[in-house]
DNA sequence: CTAAAGTTTGACACTGGTGTCAATGTCAAG
DNA sequence: CTTGACATTGACACCAGTGTCAAACTTTAG
């Protein structure tokens, strides 16, 4: 599919989907005209890597982190060393902003609740799951 | 506590928390000199805000959000019901954040886990409570 | 009293993520 | 062939969050 289709299915603009290829976080390969084509995958890749901006990782991490997801899905032993020490900084990082996100979710709810505003809250059902 | 006290207990920049105030998400108290004063109850706000900055919420949601939660504690009953909405909005915002991060979290311990680096999972407790 | 440390406001500047526009190229439909 | 939709690259620009520096004042320590 070209980036047209892709930014349809994804909700992230041609300008956002080019950008992370810039940065990296995503690879195109491109048919004889010059128009990047992509397949199912990256549209889940691309989903996960908006997220993640969205959420307050840097691209830089962002790429670190989806790479070592990939590496560990291929069961590579590619352990070097210090990689893992940066992911297991960063993983202390992603926490925190997971508790502090969630402690808001949980206010935002028991607002919504203590104000017979219920009714709002059943768009959001979903998992979130255990630490 | 003047502002540097309070800098040091938070681990947020002086610069960081007159911005802050200057968007509204804080408010201090003058001392006769015009030096800024807090509260304990400061420490743990300026904690608060500056997480859910660096969780990529925008400052104008973070006050909507927090300024909820205040009103909630002292239970009045203010329920705007449009701003009832917006923060139903945001609370499916919110939670894609959450699972977004959830995931890359538990991607990386996975990731450490497999390459024999639990050693480093030691510092990653912590709550993180159910849906 | 003086020097050092902390505070105030205000300005300048940078970075990262995005929007938007321009100029050009490609392709499919009429 | 022409038109219109979609791609390409590159530039300009904006906003939000921060760092940093300057000039002036206050407070604390010696």
């Amino acid at each position: 599919m070209k980036i047209g289709e892709l930014a349809a299915r994804t909700g992230v603009t041609t300008r956002l989907i080019r950008y992370y290829e810039q940065q990296d976080l995503l690879e195109a390969d491109r048919a004889p005209n010059g128009y990047r084509t992509y397949t199912e995958s990256h549209v889940e890749r691309v989903s996960r890597v908006a997220g993640l901006v969205q959420a307050g990782i840097p691209t830089r991490l962002v790429k670190v982190l989806l790479d070592a997801e990939l590496a560990a899905a291929r069961d590579e032993p590619t352990c070097p060393r210090e990689v893992a020490e940066q992911l297991a900084t960063e993983l202390v990082g992603v926490q925190a902003r997971i508790d502090c996100l969630t402690r808001s979710r949980d206010s935002i709810r028991s607002f919504l609740k203590a104000t017979q505003n219920e009714v709002l809250l059943r768009e959001a059902a979903e998992p979130a799951l255990t630490s």
